[in-house]
DNA sequence: AAGTGGTCTAGACCACGTT
DNA sequence: ACGTGGTCTAGACCACTTG
């Protein structure tokens, strides 16, 4: 087994291989991988090296490993994949529904800052905000409205709508010069009012998933603070637990 | 740096020490920790036992990793408690909130499985379930109001109320015999009924949110369905999301 | 008893960010 | 150039499940 040179790590390397290797039936006899030891000398890696990558397919519920027992891969039918914890962003998870992704902008607007999100994002209550809204499509049904408010301190270029990019880390890093390093999101259900009633075309007393987020530099400086509503025909949320020991 | 012995691995017990010197102030001057290798050789192992001991730590957002830079403590204000993805038992949760943590009972019965939760299930639909219902109030007030579905096949005991333990991990084992290895959960927002609206006491039409889960053991069998109602007003769920390179 | 995954070590080199 | 965390190796032993 050769790999190409390229500066992506071995273990992600070998993660993709075993991940092709599973989709063409190639690996896992009677849903059962072969031993670690068996797959380092398959594919000329280290143990150690084996073993990030089939962590990381257990991370992604690819695979499932039991001590003295082996590693098995979990039914198709048991895939989630649309884990709200693995979220990258909210444009690729209409793909992923299988869904055509579009975006309908719905403006740009500059506004003094409201006191909730002040406080989230420790503003003074004097600054203003940069508020860009717009609605993910599915196959041009609306999916997830999301609302994102950038204090236009942290701003170095104004964006237009033309110019706006997909997601907000990459709005971020254009206009903002900052990276979002992480971000924390609560999770309300709420029901719609007639804004958002109007963005996501649903009727009235709709009860939604609402997702209030908060993106952080590498410093731990919160950067930017979004709403995001998501209608839950389209978008359903996964949540998947291990049991763990320690 | 001495450790007692026993059957937790090393890496457990130095995450543990590590956590008893960052909430003591002895570690993280400025917010910063030693080097990897100070530290391993503070503790007397190898680094990468160090490293799984970090890694952990930075799974729970206790710190944040910066290649090329060093490793840092998150701001106490940032620290998010109630992660739906680490979540392990709702009875516990209501500790980690704060709160005072009790058991409402509310029966338990036998009942024809519904479509549904036979589906879910994977059972034919002339199986019968047994229904346990009960609320999990923090502070003597309502907080989860959970509906267990267990199908009469899976019980190899019938339990009484006075019998019933705390979570459904235990329930699992002393009543069916079986481990519950992973769950998975799907989230909604729902308008309360009226049963819900009573269990949890709140007003009509208050959206809330909904978890449907489903419970297997090793075998990747479905064990129990359970369905979730949680009262925003004293759980409010959390996501946390860290860029990642691969 | 045998075989699996889990932990641990010591040492090496690489990639990244700062100086 | 330097120091940090990230990756990788080879080898050892432990803990767990099954025959």
């Amino acid at each position: 087994m050769k790999f190409s040179v390229s500066k992506e790590p071995l273990y992600a390397k070998v993660k993709k291989v075993i991940l092709e290797m599973i989709d063409a039936g190639e690996l896992g006899e009677g849903n059962q991988l072969p031993t670690e030891k068996v797959l380092s000398e398959k594919f000329n890696v280290s143990r150690a090296t084996i073993r990030s990558a089939l962590q990381s397919l257990e991370d992604d519920n690819i695979i499932r490993k039991q001590q003295g027992v082996g590693t098995f891969l979990t039914p198709q039918n048991q895939e989630v994949k649309m884990r709200i914890d693995k979220v990258k962003g909210f444009y690729h998870l209409i793909c992923d529904t299988g869904h055509e992704p579009s975006i309908r902008e719905e403006g740009i607007y500059k506004a003094p800052v409201d006191k909730k999100i002040s406080k989230q994002l420790n503003l003074p209550g004097t600054t203003e905000v940069l508020i860009i809204k717009r609605t993910l499509m599915g196959d041009g049904k609306p999916a997830i409205h999301i609302r994102e408010y950038i204090p236009l301190t942290r701003l170095t270029l104004s964006p237009t709508v033309e110019e706006l990019p997909n997601s907000i880390f990459e709005i971020s890093e254009a206009f903002c010069r900052q990276r979002i390093e992480y971000s924390i999101s609560e999770i309300f259900p709420v029901t719609v009012d007639a804004s958002i009633m109007e963005a996501l075309n649903l009727p009235k007393r709709t009860p939604i998933l609402k997702l209030e987020e908060i993106h952080f530099n590498r410093n731990n400086e919160p950067l930017i603070f979004s709403e995001v509503y998501v209608n839950d025909n389209i978008i359903r949320f996964n949540v998947f637990r291990t049991r763990d020991r320690f």
